[in-house]
DNA sequence: CACTGACCGGAGGATTTGTCTCCACTTAGT
DNA sequence: ACTAAGTGGAGACAAATCCTCCGGTCAGTG
């Protein structure tokens, strides 16, 4: 398990290798501030690489597509369950981990997971679903402790995540925009206490993420 | 002021003017859904006029871009007018405005804006800084009275009205991103509220709507 | 009602943009 | 020092998009 079918590969050479996560990392960036059709050309550029290079390690757009997202909620994984472990309270670990995820800006990468990739995916799925079990229980943990109001969802949070972490559309510079949205991530989770004098509850729907997967199943982009 | 150098032209045939303005619209949803470099061939489609008509009122993408923006942020002028001079306090009045903010989508259009349109543009640039002054001014008033957190500048909430406007990627339907949009605005609202005993202040930079204006003015896309 | 000039749709040529392959050159690793 | 793995970039091919042209239609008027 965790190893391709197709075992057996002999390993990369060391400069392979590196301009293997080098495309990788570009990739991600690229994605997150072009979207999922950016040119790959661009990527390698950005790598530093020649456009020979990133077909060679991924054959086409879907692999290296597939690639970058396992990549980002890998490291997710990592981060919600380090902040778990390592937190003293839920609310804290949540809040953390929020932190965290805006600085690997897999918010942004996610919806083109969810737009190129089948959901069937199961290796992705299994991460994928890993996380979002973590997610659900620090949510619930922290309302049980009084310190997250109990309206909110974990989807919620999720969608929130997406929001700030996509780069602001505009000539802002990058690390500016990056800043910004971790200060306006503190406002949100201030937004996100529980409070005695709550004037009222949300509106709106209070989807969870196994909404959004049904939603999803019924969906067809193709062309006559 | 406020007409064409070039004036004179005979009024529209009613028809045709309806197309024109059923272009404009899907012309806004187009460029929020897909970015300002959006097929006008899919604008067109949407609105249920050929090519041609397209062509004809708008000679180019500079022209159709710019004529959104303005028609955006004049209803806009118009909302928040309405809310400082119809709600009793200047929280409320903010917290209507941005809703009604979401529901115009401007805020994904603005960033369109910044992009394709010089800032020198003088009948933009009027209403933009009258809109901008009168939310300045809410918010200072909303602060004075004790409602709004003092750590946050108009500079923030205009752009977590961007944040909040662009629709989430992924399959969902619009209405539901629409209807999770205010929800979660609801959500940085009592974010934005000022409150007793407040953990500590905003961390990151604190920009006003001047500061983004001076750092646009450095940028350059030209090509060799 | 009949007329006419404004208005319309959509086909299609020109052009830009992006994908992916091929091959002569370079370099890590023994 | 040797060699197999790795590299870059030109360019053929394909797709998407722009924008114009022209025969047909319809709103507005007398």
């Amino acid at each position: 398990m965790g190893q391709k079918p197709n075992a057996a590969r002999p390993p990369l050479r060391a400069d392979a290798r590196d301009n293997r996560n080098r495309i990788l990392a570009a990739a991600g960036e690229v994605f997150v501030e072009q979207g999922p059709g950016a040119p790959l050309e661009e990527i390698s550029k950005r790598a530093g690489t020649g456009i020979a290079t990133l077909y060679r390690r991924f054959p086409d757009r879907k692999a290296l597509t597939r690639a970058v997202a396992l990549d980002a909620l890998q490291r997710t994984m990592d981060e919600v369950t380090r902040a778990r472990d390592e937190e003293p309270t839920a609310f804290a670990a949540l809040t953390r981990y929020m932190h965290r995820v805006l600085d690997i800006r897999i918010g942004a990468v996610f919806p083109v997971l969810l737009e190129e990739i089948p959901f069937e995916d199961e290796e992705i799925a299994a991460v994928r679903d890993e996380g979002v079990g973590i997610m659900q229980g620090l949510v619930a943990s922290a309302q049980q402790e009084g310190d997250l109001r109990p309206d909110v969802t974990h989807g919620d949070i999720g969608m929130l995540l997406v929001r700030l972490s996509r780069p602001l559309p505009g000539p802002l510079p990058r690390e500016l925009t990056e800043d910004l949205a971790h200060r306006h991530l503190d406002l949100l989770i201030d937004g996100l206490r529980a409070t005695a004098g709550r004037a009222q509850a949300l509106g709106g729907p209070s989807l969870t993420f196994d909404d959004l997967q049904s939603i999803g199943d019924g969906q067809d982009t193709a062309a006559p």
